[in-house]
DNA sequence: CTCAATTATATTGCGCACAATTAAATTTGG
DNA sequence: CCAAATTTAATTGTGCGCAATATAATTGAG
């Protein structure tokens, strides 16, 4: 192993974004436009493979919780205001019935929180924190602290960070 | 440390948990700490919600090559240089085999690459784009600019936010 | 050469995400 | 008042992501 020709880091790090022509070999393609095609380029790449590695780094912190990704952010909606409706939920999280009626009935079963239908609106079923549910705010609370160690980033700038990438995709409001 | 990464000021919504007075904070949690559990202060969800929704913006476009968006990326690695094994497509990807096989196992079964043993090395599996997998790199070539369009980002500040992502979390190399 | 350790991939099991569909309750129009 | 349209969840089916485990090939020590 380590055969390896070649590939290793010549791909410039740094942006040198505007081309210019750098006599890339490539020796198949006559000349593309392959620079938009680099996965080093790709802002979406770069965004889902931090998603994926956050996961991974919280996950053996919720674990003591006894908690997924997914699950402890719906509990971060419901230690904001604990009755809610599936809907609401999925307004808060972008996450559709789908994904939230299996995750929630895992969560109930673990005794988290209590599932029941609205009987103003029996359409709608009513999400609520149960004592132990509410009772795991506490031992949370040092979950960011935790997290935020492994950020490679000064904390003054996490806020204006977050702000842009929240910024970056417009809400989809169908 | 860390007390929060404050931004602005706290409250940005105006919601009020209970009963829509003046919030007297003595009732439920006896020294909350509580702003760092909010969602909306959340980088790590900011990521995860960005990703999502990048993955629905990029569905209706990959549906016409036949791809979801993980394929699209592995396709990505491979028109850079088509024969890797899939260690290579699992480093480049920050991917795990568990992902990688049944989603390269899909791509072959598509008829997109073609999968076989290392001769030299029977323990590797040598992943190559199939003739049809190579001809599809012309009609991607449109998919990136075209899910720029979604950006509500100026182009010249693409670039740095993403490698503010990239150098967010280190990579790990275990 | 032989056997243990290491390496590379595959398999299994669980939990998301989401499109498409279904079902039930509520609202609305005639 | 009733039937159609709308709203809200749940269900179904596909495809990730990843931990844990299994399997097979290579390497390495004696």
């Amino acid at each position: 192993m380590t055969d390896d020709q070649d590939t290793t880091g010549q791909d410039t790090t740094g942006q040198d974004t505007s081309g210019g022509a750098a006599a890339p070999p490539s020796s198949s393609t006559p000349q593309d436009g392959g620079e938009l095609l680099r996965l080093d380029r790709q802002l979406c790449f770069a965004l889902y493979s931090a998603s994926n590695r956050i996961t991974r780094l919280y996950r053996p912190l919720l674990d003591k919780l006894g908690l997924t990704y997914p699950q402890y952010l719906a509990m971060l909606v419901l230690w904001e205001r604990s009755p809610r409706t599936v809907g609401e939920l999925g307004d808060a999280l972008d996450l559709d019935s789908g994904t939230l009626t299996p995750l929630l009935k895992r969560m109930e079963a673990n005794g988290l929180v209590a599932r029941r239908r609205d009987p103003a609106d029996e359409r709608r079923v009513i999400v609520e924190l149960t004592d132990a549910g509410a009772a795991l705010r506490e031992p949370a609370l040092s979950v960011p602290v935790t997290l935020a160690c492994h950020f490679a980033l000064p904390l003054d700038e996490v806020g204006p960070l977050r702000d842009r990438i929240k910024a970056l995709l417009p809400p989809e409001k169908p």
